[in-house]
DNA sequence: CTGCGTGCAAAAGCTTTGCATTCAT
DNA sequence: ATGAATGCAAAGCTTTTGCACGCAG
């Protein structure tokens, strides 16, 4: 189950996601905690609605405006991505690393992130033949995982 | 200015547009026309609201929900694309080929589309070491373009 | 203690739906 | 003539804002 993409960055536990927000400045409440963990335990691509739903098991009292809050602090941070779906898109899901490099299941929902050396030419040969200066790039792979490929 | 990303395909009259939609089934109306020239002469990346506007130049009675709904249809076609912007995810452009493969200026909104050869070789890499089977892939680059970078 | 972070309520946007009318064919 | 396409109005969502209270540090 595409297991290449997940060696050694997944379990990456919340509390070290934690401590990276600390020392941003953020403090470190139950509802955070709550969104993180959905986070973390969803491989995939959540709406806000969905971390809402998700994160009331873990915190009750969490409010919608605080998962939209804290995901867009998240995203600065890097430590969730913005995913964007064909139809909607306004999905989430935890940010691996910073390759900005997804491989999304449209079925599942489930999103890695994988490495990919590829990119750096591609984007050097697109900036000398454009004249563009390119800062940020986003590479989505959409398909079928294996499990659903068989399911 | 990015020709590279223009020879050829740029030009493309609306008239031949029009042929691919009725030759699709639909019918050709004012409020068509007029959404494909605005696609046709922004080189961009606009919302659904500013394609309504700027429309409305062209075919005064032109509504919000047409935009809507013509949208989708050419987007279905492969007439347009949708872009996904960084903040808002709304955006369209006209679908110059089905590459997939866009480069976005963040400062003026233009958006060209661009060849890219490296991608089947990456999606072949991906596919052996993950399993999954990917059927459609999105490459945006973001930065700025050469007349942005000198203003 | 302090004030950042929260939840609630409400406002503001954006997108979709229903329906009578218009217009391309 | 005929029904696909349109525009309007309104409903339905999603996202943002304002504010008093609560909790982390």
């Amino acid at each position: 189950m595409a297991d290449f993409s997940l060696e050694g960055r997944c379990p990456e536990p919340v509390e070290e996601i934690a401590r990276a927000l600390r020392q941003a400045g953020y403090r470190l409440t139950q509802p955070r905690l709550a969104i993180l963990q959905v986070l973390q335990e969803n491989n995939g691509y959540l709406s806000p609605a969905e971390i809402h739903e998700r994160g009331r098991a873990l915190c009750p009292s969490l409010g919608l405006v605080t998962v939209y809050r804290t995901l867009e602090m998240l995203d600065k941070l890097g430590l969730a991505r913005r995913v964007h779906g064909q139809g909607n898109c306004h999905g989430y899901a935890r940010a691996n690393s910073a390759s900005g490099h997804y491989l999304v299941c449209h079925q599942c929902g489930q999103v890695n992130e994988f490495p990919c050396e590829g990119m750096k030419e591609i984007i050097e040969t697109v900036q000398q033949q454009s004249g563009f200066t390119v800062e940020e790039h986003l590479l989505e792979l959409v398909g079928l995982c294996p499990a659903c490929q068989s399911g």
